[in-house]
DNA sequence: TCTGGGGTCCTAGGACCC
DNA sequence: TCTGGGGTCCTAGGACCC
Protein backbone atom coordinates (compact mmCIF):
# COMPACT_ATOMS: atom_id res chain seq x y z
CA UNK A 1 0.00 0.00 0.00
CA UNK A 2 1.28 3.87 -0.55
CA UNK A 3 2.12 5.93 1.98
CA UNK A 4 0.12 8.61 0.62
CA UNK A 5 -3.51 9.04 -1.55
CA UNK A 6 -2.25 8.69 -5.00
CA UNK A 7 -4.41 6.73 -7.24
CA UNK A 8 -8.08 8.67 -8.18
CA UNK A 9 -10.81 7.14 -9.68
CA UNK A 10 -13.18 9.01 -11.33
CA UNK A 11 -16.71 7.48 -12.42
CA UNK A 12 -18.98 9.72 -14.76
CA UNK A 13 -22.34 9.58 -13.50
CA UNK A 14 -25.21 8.00 -15.26
CA UNK A 15 -22.76 8.60 -18.06
CA UNK A 16 -24.68 7.55 -21.33
CA UNK A 17 -27.77 9.23 -19.59
CA UNK A 18 -26.26 12.62 -19.04
CA UNK A 19 -24.90 12.85 -22.30
CA UNK A 20 -28.45 12.31 -23.97
CA UNK A 21 -29.91 14.91 -21.62
CA UNK A 22 -26.70 17.25 -22.55
CA UNK A 23 -27.66 16.93 -26.61
CA UNK A 24 -31.47 16.79 -25.88
CA UNK A 25 -32.52 19.52 -23.63
CA UNK A 26 -36.08 18.60 -23.75
CA UNK A 27 -35.07 15.64 -21.43
CA UNK A 28 -32.84 17.62 -18.88
CA UNK A 29 -34.92 16.87 -15.18
CA UNK A 30 -36.80 14.11 -16.92
CA UNK A 31 -36.49 10.66 -16.46
CA UNK A 32 -34.21 9.17 -19.61
CA UNK A 33 -33.39 5.38 -20.08
CA UNK A 34 -30.27 4.69 -22.65
CA UNK A 35 -29.87 1.06 -24.02
CA UNK A 36 -31.84 -1.58 -25.77
CA UNK A 37 -35.48 -0.46 -27.19
CA UNK A 38 -36.39 -3.72 -28.53
CA UNK A 39 -38.12 -6.56 -27.43
CA UNK A 40 -35.32 -7.95 -25.88
CA UNK A 41 -33.61 -4.87 -24.88
CA UNK A 42 -32.24 -4.06 -21.13
CA UNK A 43 -31.15 -0.93 -19.95
CA UNK A 44 -27.31 0.33 -19.68
CA UNK A 45 -28.21 3.36 -18.27
CA UNK A 46 -30.99 5.20 -16.05
CA UNK A 47 -30.51 8.64 -15.36
CA UNK A 48 -31.27 10.03 -11.61
CA UNK A 49 -34.64 10.57 -12.72
CA UNK A 50 -35.39 7.22 -13.82
CA UNK A 51 -33.64 5.34 -11.03
CA UNK A 52 -35.94 6.96 -8.72
CA UNK A 53 -39.16 5.40 -10.49
CA UNK A 54 -36.96 1.88 -10.18
CA UNK A 55 -35.47 1.77 -13.60
CA UNK A 56 -31.50 -0.05 -13.08
CA UNK A 57 -28.85 -0.96 -15.27
CA UNK A 58 -29.08 -4.34 -16.54
CA UNK A 59 -32.53 -4.74 -15.81
CA UNK A 60 -35.12 -5.44 -18.95
CA UNK A 61 -36.54 -2.13 -21.06
CA UNK A 62 -39.55 -4.11 -20.71
CA UNK A 63 -39.46 -3.98 -16.81
CA UNK A 64 -38.64 -0.45 -16.84
CA UNK A 65 -41.07 0.91 -18.89
CA UNK A 66 -43.37 -0.73 -16.46
CA UNK A 67 -41.93 1.36 -14.00
CA UNK A 68 -41.16 4.74 -15.24
CA UNK A 69 -44.20 7.24 -15.99
CA UNK A 70 -45.03 7.86 -19.94
CA UNK A 71 -43.34 10.73 -20.81
CA UNK A 72 -39.95 8.68 -20.04
CA UNK A 73 -37.44 8.57 -22.88
CA UNK A 74 -36.20 5.33 -23.91
CA UNK A 75 -33.46 5.81 -26.01
CA UNK A 76 -30.82 3.53 -28.10
CA UNK A 77 -27.30 4.77 -27.46
CA UNK A 78 -24.56 6.84 -29.83
CA UNK A 79 -21.53 5.70 -28.86
CA UNK A 80 -19.90 7.84 -31.24
CA UNK A 81 -21.36 11.12 -29.21
CA UNK A 82 -20.41 9.01 -25.95
CA UNK A 83 -17.29 8.60 -26.98
CA UNK A 84 -16.25 12.18 -28.32
CA UNK A 85 -17.50 12.93 -24.29
CA UNK A 86 -14.96 10.56 -23.36
CA UNK A 87 -12.06 11.16 -25.03
CA UNK A 88 -12.24 14.86 -23.61
CA UNK A 89 -12.73 13.54 -20.22
CA UNK A 90 -9.51 11.31 -20.69
CA UNK A 91 -7.79 14.11 -22.06
CA UNK A 92 -8.17 16.15 -18.70
CA UNK A 93 -6.94 13.05 -16.39
CA UNK A 94 -4.02 12.65 -19.41
CA UNK A 95 -3.01 16.13 -18.28
CA UNK A 96 -3.27 15.37 -14.32
CA UNK A 97 -0.24 12.31 -14.97
CA UNK A 98 0.59 9.60 -17.70
CA UNK A 99 -0.53 7.08 -16.49
CA UNK A 100 -4.34 7.18 -17.01
CA UNK A 101 -5.89 3.97 -17.04
CA UNK A 102 -9.29 3.74 -18.30
CA UNK A 103 -11.65 0.90 -17.42
CA UNK A 104 -14.63 1.63 -19.74
CA UNK A 105 -15.66 4.87 -21.61
CA UNK A 106 -16.96 6.37 -18.05
CA UNK A 107 -14.16 5.46 -15.36
CA UNK A 108 -10.84 5.79 -15.21
CA UNK A 109 -8.36 4.44 -12.74
CA UNK A 110 -5.31 7.85 -12.63
CA UNK A 111 -1.61 7.32 -10.84
CA UNK A 112 -0.85 11.15 -9.33
CA UNK A 113 2.26 10.15 -7.87
CA UNK A 114 3.04 9.55 -11.58
CA UNK A 115 2.15 12.95 -12.60
CA UNK A 116 4.67 16.36 -12.00
CA UNK A 117 4.23 18.84 -9.36
CA UNK A 118 1.06 17.53 -7.02
CA UNK A 119 0.95 17.87 -3.50
CA UNK A 120 -0.22 14.60 -2.53
CA UNK A 121 -0.99 15.83 1.15
CA UNK A 122 -5.03 15.38 1.95
CA UNK A 123 -5.16 18.47 1.34
CA UNK A 124 -3.65 19.14 -1.43
CA UNK A 125 -5.07 16.03 -3.45
CA UNK A 126 -8.69 17.13 -2.55
CA UNK A 127 -8.31 20.63 -4.11
CA UNK A 128 -6.83 18.60 -6.81
CA UNK A 129 -10.10 16.61 -7.49
CA UNK A 130 -11.88 19.46 -6.98
CA UNK A 131 -10.97 21.33 -9.77
CA UNK A 132 -10.74 18.42 -11.60
CA UNK A 133 -14.56 18.22 -11.14
CA UNK A 134 -14.94 21.84 -12.19
CA UNK A 135 -13.17 21.63 -15.40
CA UNK A 136 -14.95 18.43 -16.31
CA UNK A 137 -17.82 20.05 -16.36
CA UNK A 138 -16.57 22.79 -18.52
CA UNK A 139 -15.35 20.96 -20.94
CA UNK A 140 -18.48 18.33 -21.30
CA UNK A 141 -21.26 20.94 -21.40
CA UNK A 142 -22.32 19.70 -17.86
CA UNK A 143 -21.61 16.01 -17.59
CA UNK A 144 -20.64 15.46 -13.91
CA UNK A 145 -18.34 12.76 -12.31
CA UNK A 146 -17.63 11.30 -8.58
CA UNK A 147 -13.83 11.18 -7.63
CA UNK A 148 -12.66 8.88 -5.13
CA UNK A 149 -8.69 8.93 -3.99
CA UNK A 150 -6.80 6.97 -1.50
CA UNK A 151 -3.36 4.65 -1.20
CA UNK A 152 -4.77 2.13 -3.76
CA UNK A 153 -7.03 0.96 -6.83
CA UNK A 154 -9.84 -0.58 -4.71
CA UNK A 155 -9.55 2.92 -1.82
CA UNK A 156 -9.59 4.89 -4.80
CA UNK A 157 -12.95 2.94 -6.26
CA UNK A 158 -14.56 2.45 -2.53
CA UNK A 159 -13.90 6.60 -2.59
CA UNK A 160 -15.75 7.47 -5.63
CA UNK A 161 -18.95 5.14 -4.80
CA UNK A 162 -19.45 6.90 -1.28
CA UNK A 163 -21.01 9.99 -2.44
CA UNK A 164 -22.60 9.38 -6.33
CA UNK A 165 -23.95 11.35 -7.81
CA UNK A 166 -21.27 14.58 -7.99
CA UNK A 167 -19.06 12.73 -5.03
CA UNK A 168 -15.65 13.79 -4.14
CA UNK A 169 -13.86 11.57 -0.82
CA UNK A 170 -10.49 11.38 -0.33
CA UNK A 171 -9.94 8.17 2.35
CA UNK A 172 -6.66 9.70 4.59
CA UNK A 173 -4.04 7.01 4.59
CA UNK A 174 -4.30 5.10 7.61
CA UNK A 175 -8.23 5.12 7.88
CA UNK A 176 -8.58 2.18 4.56
CA UNK A 177 -9.88 -0.63 7.57
CA UNK A 178 -12.35 2.00 9.14
CA UNK A 179 -13.63 3.01 5.96
CA UNK A 180 -13.70 -0.33 4.36
CA UNK A 181 -14.89 -2.87 7.48
CA UNK A 182 -18.49 -1.54 7.43
CA UNK A 183 -19.35 -1.86 3.81
CA UNK A 184 -20.96 -4.43 2.33
CA UNK A 185 -18.56 -7.09 0.31
CA UNK A 186 -20.97 -6.66 -2.13
CA UNK A 187 -18.98 -3.42 -2.69
CA UNK A 188 -15.66 -5.32 -3.20
CA UNK A 189 -14.84 -5.77 -6.91
CA UNK A 190 -15.33 -8.95 -7.91
CA UNK A 191 -18.42 -10.03 -5.33
CA UNK A 192 -20.92 -10.63 -7.58
CA UNK A 193 -24.15 -12.49 -7.14
CA UNK A 194 -22.75 -16.01 -6.54
CA UNK A 195 -19.56 -14.78 -4.26
CA UNK A 196 -21.83 -13.03 -2.61
CA UNK A 197 -24.46 -15.84 -1.95
CA UNK A 198 -21.40 -18.17 -0.86
CA UNK A 199 -20.41 -15.62 1.53
CA UNK A 200 -23.55 -15.00 2.84
CA UNK A 201 -24.13 -18.82 3.64
CA UNK A 202 -20.78 -18.90 6.05
CA UNK A 203 -22.05 -15.38 7.40
CA UNK A 204 -20.10 -13.13 6.08
CA UNK A 205 -22.39 -9.81 5.41
CA UNK A 206 -19.59 -7.36 5.56
CA UNK A 207 -16.20 -6.66 4.73
CA UNK A 208 -15.09 -6.95 8.51
CA UNK A 209 -16.94 -10.01 8.32
CA UNK A 210 -14.79 -11.21 5.19
CA UNK A 211 -11.42 -10.22 7.31
CA UNK A 212 -12.05 -12.91 10.07
CA UNK A 213 -11.78 -15.69 7.53
CA UNK A 214 -8.79 -17.37 7.10
CA UNK A 215 -7.00 -17.52 3.73
CA UNK A 216 -7.77 -21.32 4.03
CA UNK A 217 -11.29 -20.89 4.11
CA UNK A 218 -11.95 -18.28 1.67
CA UNK A 219 -9.89 -20.36 -1.07
CA UNK A 220 -12.04 -23.46 -0.30
CA UNK A 221 -14.87 -20.74 -0.95
CA UNK A 222 -13.88 -19.16 -3.73
CA UNK A 223 -10.63 -20.88 -5.79
CA UNK A 224 -7.15 -20.45 -5.55
CA UNK A 225 -6.90 -16.59 -7.15
CA UNK A 226 -10.21 -15.62 -6.30
CA UNK A 227 -9.81 -16.81 -2.54
CA UNK A 228 -6.25 -14.68 -1.86
CA UNK A 229 -7.90 -11.47 -3.87
CA UNK A 230 -10.67 -11.86 -1.64
CA UNK A 231 -8.61 -12.18 1.81
CA UNK A 232 -5.93 -9.13 0.81
CA UNK A 233 -8.99 -6.85 -0.20
CA UNK A 234 -10.21 -7.52 3.25
CA UNK A 235 -7.03 -5.97 4.90
CA UNK A 236 -7.11 -3.07 1.62
CA UNK A 237 -3.94 -4.86 0.35
CA UNK A 238 -3.88 -3.88 -2.71
CA UNK A 239 -1.10 -2.90 -5.16
CA UNK A 240 -2.52 -3.29 -8.14
CA UNK A 241 -0.78 -1.04 -10.71
CA UNK A 242 -2.22 1.68 -12.96
CA UNK A 243 -2.10 0.46 -16.13
CA UNK A 244 -2.25 2.87 -19.25
CA UNK A 245 -3.34 1.00 -22.31
CA UNK A 246 -3.82 -2.82 -21.82
CA UNK A 247 -3.90 -4.88 -24.80
CA UNK A 248 -6.75 -6.79 -26.33
CA UNK A 249 -7.23 -10.18 -25.49
CA UNK A 250 -9.85 -10.97 -27.92
CA UNK A 251 -12.29 -8.99 -30.28
CA UNK A 252 -15.98 -10.68 -30.41
CA UNK A 253 -19.83 -9.66 -31.73
CA UNK A 254 -22.61 -11.27 -30.97
CA UNK A 255 -26.19 -10.26 -31.40
CA UNK A 256 -29.83 -11.12 -29.74
CA UNK A 257 -32.20 -11.68 -32.58
CA UNK A 258 -35.95 -10.07 -32.28
CA UNK A 259 -37.72 -13.81 -32.57
CA UNK A 260 -35.50 -17.15 -32.27
CA UNK A 261 -34.05 -18.19 -35.45
CA UNK A 262 -33.91 -22.05 -36.51
CA UNK A 263 -32.96 -21.73 -40.34
CA UNK A 264 -29.57 -22.69 -40.83
CA UNK A 265 -28.66 -20.82 -43.99
CA UNK A 266 -30.20 -17.56 -42.23
CA UNK A 267 -27.98 -18.46 -39.21
CA UNK A 268 -24.87 -18.85 -41.67
CA UNK A 269 -25.52 -15.09 -42.79
CA UNK A 270 -25.45 -13.90 -39.46
CA UNK A 271 -22.32 -15.80 -38.85
CA UNK A 272 -20.64 -14.01 -42.50
CA UNK A 273 -21.90 -10.43 -41.27
CA UNK A 274 -20.85 -10.99 -37.65
CA UNK A 275 -17.00 -12.78 -39.11
CA UNK A 276 -16.85 -9.43 -41.42
CA UNK A 277 -16.98 -6.73 -38.32
CA UNK A 278 -14.90 -9.20 -36.30
CA UNK A 279 -12.23 -9.20 -39.16
CA UNK A 280 -12.97 -5.28 -39.61
CA UNK A 281 -11.88 -4.77 -36.16
CA UNK A 282 -9.10 -6.87 -36.05
CA UNK A 283 -7.48 -5.70 -39.51
CA UNK A 284 -8.05 -1.66 -38.30
CA UNK A 285 -6.05 -2.99 -34.96
CA UNK A 286 -3.62 -4.62 -36.82
CA UNK A 287 -4.19 -7.60 -34.95
CA UNK A 288 -5.17 -11.40 -36.11
CA UNK A 289 -5.52 -14.20 -33.94
CA UNK A 290 -5.77 -18.17 -33.74
CA UNK A 291 -8.84 -19.54 -32.07
CA UNK A 292 -11.78 -18.38 -33.49
CA UNK A 293 -15.23 -18.74 -31.03
CA UNK A 294 -18.94 -18.97 -31.76
CA UNK A 295 -21.26 -18.69 -29.00
CA UNK A 296 -24.92 -19.60 -29.02
CA UNK A 297 -27.70 -18.67 -26.99
CA UNK A 298 -30.78 -21.67 -27.14
CA UNK A 299 -34.19 -20.63 -26.97
CA UNK A 300 -34.03 -21.43 -23.26
CA UNK A 301 -31.01 -19.42 -22.49
CA UNK A 302 -28.72 -21.92 -22.14
CA UNK A 303 -25.15 -20.97 -23.73
CA UNK A 304 -22.50 -22.71 -24.92
CA UNK A 305 -19.20 -21.99 -26.85
CA UNK A 306 -17.26 -24.02 -29.48
CA UNK A 307 -14.05 -23.05 -30.78
CA UNK A 308 -11.13 -23.98 -32.78
CA UNK A 309 -7.78 -23.14 -33.11
CA UNK A 310 -6.50 -22.67 -36.37
CA UNK A 311 -2.40 -23.68 -37.76
CA UNK A 312 -1.88 -19.49 -38.35
CA UNK A 313 -3.75 -16.38 -36.54
CA UNK A 314 -5.88 -15.18 -39.08
CA UNK A 315 -8.07 -11.58 -39.70
CA UNK A 316 -9.77 -12.86 -42.22
CA UNK A 317 -13.51 -12.42 -42.37
CA UNK A 318 -14.11 -15.29 -44.74
CA UNK A 319 -11.58 -17.85 -42.82
CA UNK A 320 -13.30 -16.90 -39.24
CA UNK A 321 -16.56 -17.51 -41.25
CA UNK A 322 -16.18 -20.74 -42.54
CA UNK A 323 -14.48 -22.02 -39.12
CA UNK A 324 -17.63 -20.47 -37.09
CA UNK A 325 -20.13 -21.83 -39.67
CA UNK A 326 -18.33 -25.17 -39.29
CA UNK A 327 -18.73 -25.09 -35.66
CA UNK A 328 -22.07 -23.76 -36.09
CA UNK A 329 -23.20 -27.24 -37.89
CA UNK A 330 -21.51 -29.62 -35.27
CA UNK A 331 -23.85 -27.71 -32.31
CA UNK A 332 -26.73 -27.70 -34.35
CA UNK A 333 -29.72 -25.21 -33.61
CA UNK A 334 -32.30 -27.24 -32.58
CA UNK A 335 -35.19 -25.56 -31.01
CA UNK A 336 -34.13 -22.71 -32.04
CA UNK A 337 -31.28 -19.82 -31.12
CA UNK A 338 -32.12 -16.08 -29.22
CA UNK A 339 -28.08 -15.72 -29.44
CA UNK A 340 -25.19 -15.92 -32.07
CA UNK A 341 -21.37 -14.79 -31.60
CA UNK A 342 -18.17 -14.89 -33.29
CA UNK A 343 -15.17 -14.21 -31.45
CA UNK A 344 -11.05 -14.13 -32.21
CA UNK A 345 -9.13 -14.73 -29.53
CA UNK A 346 -5.17 -15.71 -29.12
CA UNK A 347 -4.32 -12.41 -30.35
CA UNK A 348 -0.81 -11.70 -32.04
CA UNK A 349 0.42 -8.06 -33.84
CA UNK A 350 -0.87 -8.18 -37.39
CA UNK A 351 1.26 -11.06 -39.20
CA UNK A 352 1.14 -9.32 -43.09
CA UNK A 353 0.08 -11.25 -45.98
CA UNK A 354 -1.85 -14.70 -45.28
CA UNK A 355 -0.91 -16.05 -48.58
CA UNK A 356 -4.16 -18.92 -47.59
CA UNK A 357 -6.75 -16.28 -47.41
CA UNK A 358 -9.89 -16.83 -49.49
CA UNK A 359 -11.52 -14.07 -51.47
CA UNK A 360 -13.32 -11.06 -50.03
CA UNK A 361 -16.74 -11.47 -48.12
CA UNK A 362 -19.89 -10.32 -48.22
CA UNK A 363 -21.66 -8.33 -45.47
CA UNK A 364 -24.91 -7.58 -46.04
CA UNK A 365 -26.40 -8.04 -42.68
CA UNK A 366 -28.77 -9.93 -41.40
CA UNK A 367 -31.17 -11.66 -43.48
CA UNK A 368 -34.18 -10.64 -45.35
CA UNK A 369 -36.42 -12.80 -43.09
CA UNK A 370 -35.16 -10.27 -40.11
CA UNK A 371 -34.68 -6.68 -40.75
CA UNK A 372 -36.33 -6.11 -37.18
CA UNK A 373 -32.63 -6.18 -35.93
CA UNK A 374 -31.67 -3.12 -37.49
CA UNK A 375 -31.89 0.23 -34.94
CA UNK A 376 -33.24 -2.04 -32.05
CA UNK A 377 -29.84 -3.63 -31.02
CA UNK A 378 -27.98 -1.47 -28.78
CA UNK A 379 -25.61 0.00 -31.28
CA UNK A 380 -23.05 -1.05 -29.82
CA UNK A 381 -19.85 0.42 -30.78
CA UNK A 382 -19.92 -1.14 -34.58
CA UNK A 383 -17.30 1.23 -36.44
CA UNK A 384 -20.24 2.01 -38.76
CA UNK A 385 -20.83 5.91 -39.02
CA UNK A 386 -23.19 7.47 -36.52
CA UNK A 387 -26.85 7.48 -37.18
CA UNK A 388 -26.65 4.45 -39.87
CA UNK A 389 -28.59 1.38 -39.99
CA UNK A 390 -26.66 -0.77 -38.04
CA UNK A 391 -26.14 -4.42 -39.15
CA UNK A 392 -25.76 -3.65 -42.69
CA UNK A 393 -28.80 -3.95 -43.31
CA UNK A 394 -29.53 -1.82 -46.60
CA UNK A 395 -31.86 0.69 -45.38
CA UNK A 396 -33.58 0.83 -48.76
CA UNK A 397 -35.09 -2.54 -48.06
CA UNK A 398 -36.52 -1.99 -44.82
CA UNK A 399 -39.93 -0.31 -44.66
CA UNK A 400 -38.92 3.49 -44.19
CA UNK A 401 -39.76 3.60 -40.77
CA UNK A 402 -37.00 0.89 -39.59
CA UNK A 403 -34.51 3.53 -40.45
CA UNK A 404 -34.99 5.40 -37.47
CA UNK A 405 -34.41 4.24 -33.82
CA UNK A 406 -35.33 6.61 -30.78
CA UNK A 407 -32.68 8.93 -29.69
CA UNK A 408 -31.09 8.78 -33.04
CA UNK A 409 -30.14 11.72 -34.45
CA UNK A 410 -31.08 13.46 -37.38
CA UNK A 411 -31.39 17.22 -39.96
CA UNK A 412 -34.22 18.33 -41.73
CA UNK A 413 -33.38 20.63 -44.34
CA UNK A 414 -35.81 22.33 -43.73
CA UNK A 415 -36.51 22.39 -40.00
CA UNK A 416 -32.84 21.83 -38.92
CA UNK A 417 -31.15 19.39 -36.83
CA UNK A 418 -33.01 17.08 -34.18
CA UNK A 419 -33.26 13.85 -32.68
CA UNK A 420 -35.89 10.76 -33.70
CA UNK A 421 -38.98 10.11 -30.68
CA UNK A 422 -40.59 7.52 -32.20
CA UNK A 423 -41.31 5.97 -35.12
CA UNK A 424 -44.38 3.65 -36.16
CA UNK A 425 -47.03 3.38 -38.81
CA UNK A 426 -45.12 4.49 -41.74
CA UNK A 427 -44.12 7.97 -39.52
CA UNK A 428 -41.24 9.47 -37.57
CA UNK A 429 -41.63 11.58 -34.88
CA UNK A 430 -38.65 14.46 -34.25
CA UNK A 431 -38.00 17.40 -31.90
CA UNK A 432 -36.21 19.78 -33.30
CA UNK A 433 -33.64 20.77 -30.68
CA UNK A 434 -29.71 20.63 -29.78
CA UNK A 435 -27.62 20.94 -26.92
CA UNK A 436 -27.35 24.73 -27.34
CA UNK A 437 -31.14 24.99 -28.01
CA UNK A 438 -33.63 25.46 -25.63
CA UNK A 439 -36.08 22.88 -25.86
CA UNK A 440 -37.27 22.71 -29.24
CA UNK A 441 -41.10 21.62 -31.01
CA UNK A 442 -41.87 18.38 -31.91
CA UNK A 443 -42.97 17.44 -35.63
CA UNK A 444 -44.32 14.06 -36.90
CA UNK A 445 -42.97 13.51 -40.45
CA UNK A 446 -43.29 10.50 -43.20
CA UNK A 447 -41.11 8.32 -42.59
CA UNK A 448 -39.68 8.25 -45.94
CA UNK A 449 -39.48 12.25 -45.80
CA UNK A 450 -36.81 12.65 -48.21
CA UNK A 451 -35.62 16.35 -46.38
CA UNK A 452 -35.14 14.35 -43.43
CA UNK A 453 -31.33 12.26 -42.85
CA UNK A 454 -29.74 10.83 -40.22
CA UNK A 455 -27.21 13.05 -38.87
CA UNK A 456 -23.37 13.09 -36.71
CA UNK A 457 -23.94 13.68 -33.05
CA UNK A 458 -24.19 17.39 -32.59
CA UNK A 459 -21.50 19.29 -30.73
CA UNK A 460 -22.15 20.90 -27.11
CA UNK A 461 -19.03 23.16 -27.14
CA UNK A 462 -20.27 26.86 -28.13
CA UNK A 463 -19.10 28.21 -31.10
CA UNK A 464 -15.41 30.57 -30.08
C1' DT B 1 -42.29 -8.51 -23.84
C1' DC B 2 -38.14 -12.03 -18.64
C1' DT B 3 -32.96 -12.02 -19.05
C1' DG B 4 -27.60 -6.92 -24.07
C1' DG B 5 -22.95 -6.63 -25.64
C1' DG B 6 -18.11 -6.34 -25.17
C1' DG B 7 -14.77 -7.78 -22.62
C1' DT B 8 -11.31 -10.12 -18.68
C1' DC B 9 -9.73 -13.73 -15.70
C1' DC B 10 -9.89 -18.27 -13.66
C1' DT B 11 -10.61 -23.33 -13.34
C1' DA B 12 -10.55 -27.94 -14.80
C1' DG B 13 -9.91 -31.92 -17.68
C1' DG B 14 -7.68 -34.25 -21.46
C1' DA B 15 -3.94 -34.69 -24.85
C1' DC B 16 0.65 -34.74 -25.41
C1' DC B 17 5.56 -34.28 -24.42
C1' DC B 18 9.66 -34.81 -21.63
C1' DT C 1 6.31 -53.16 -17.66
C1' DC C 2 5.02 -49.93 -14.22
C1' DT C 3 4.83 -45.55 -12.03
C1' DG C 4 4.88 -40.57 -11.74
C1' DG C 5 5.38 -35.76 -12.20
C1' DG C 6 5.64 -31.23 -14.54
C1' DG C 7 4.54 -28.23 -18.29
C1' DT C 8 1.97 -26.59 -22.25
C1' DC C 9 -1.85 -26.37 -25.31
C1' DC C 10 -6.62 -26.75 -26.23
C1' DT C 11 -11.48 -26.69 -25.05
C1' DA C 12 -15.56 -25.49 -22.26
C1' DG C 13 -17.73 -23.13 -18.84
C1' DG C 14 -18.47 -19.79 -15.15
C1' DA C 15 -18.03 -15.45 -12.60
C1' DC C 16 -17.51 -10.87 -12.98
C1' DC C 17 -17.17 -5.93 -14.72
C1' DC C 18 -19.02 -1.77 -17.08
Amino acid sequence: MRREASVLHLDLDAFFAAVEQRDKPSLRGRPVVVGGVGGRGVVATASYEARAYGARSAMSTAEARRRCPSGTAFLGGRFAAYRRTSDVVMGLLRELSPLVEPASLDEAYVDLAAGEGHDLSVAGVTELARRLKVRIAEATGGVTGSVGIGTSKLMAKIGSDLQKPDGLVVVPPGTELDVLHPLSVTRLGGVGPATAERLHQVGVKTVGDLAAKSLTDLVALAGRAHGAGLYALARAEDDRPVVPDRGVKSVSHEETFERDLTDLDVLGREIDSMAARVGRRLQASAHSGRTVTLKLRRYDFTTLTRSQTLPQPTDDPRTIATTARRLLAEAGASGGLRLLGVGVSGLSVYVQGDLFAEGPIDDDGPAPEDPSTAGDALPAENGLPAGEAPAGASAEQLPAERRWWPGQDVRHAELGAGWVWGRGLGRVTVRFEGPLTGPGPVRTLAADDPLLQPADPPDWRTPE
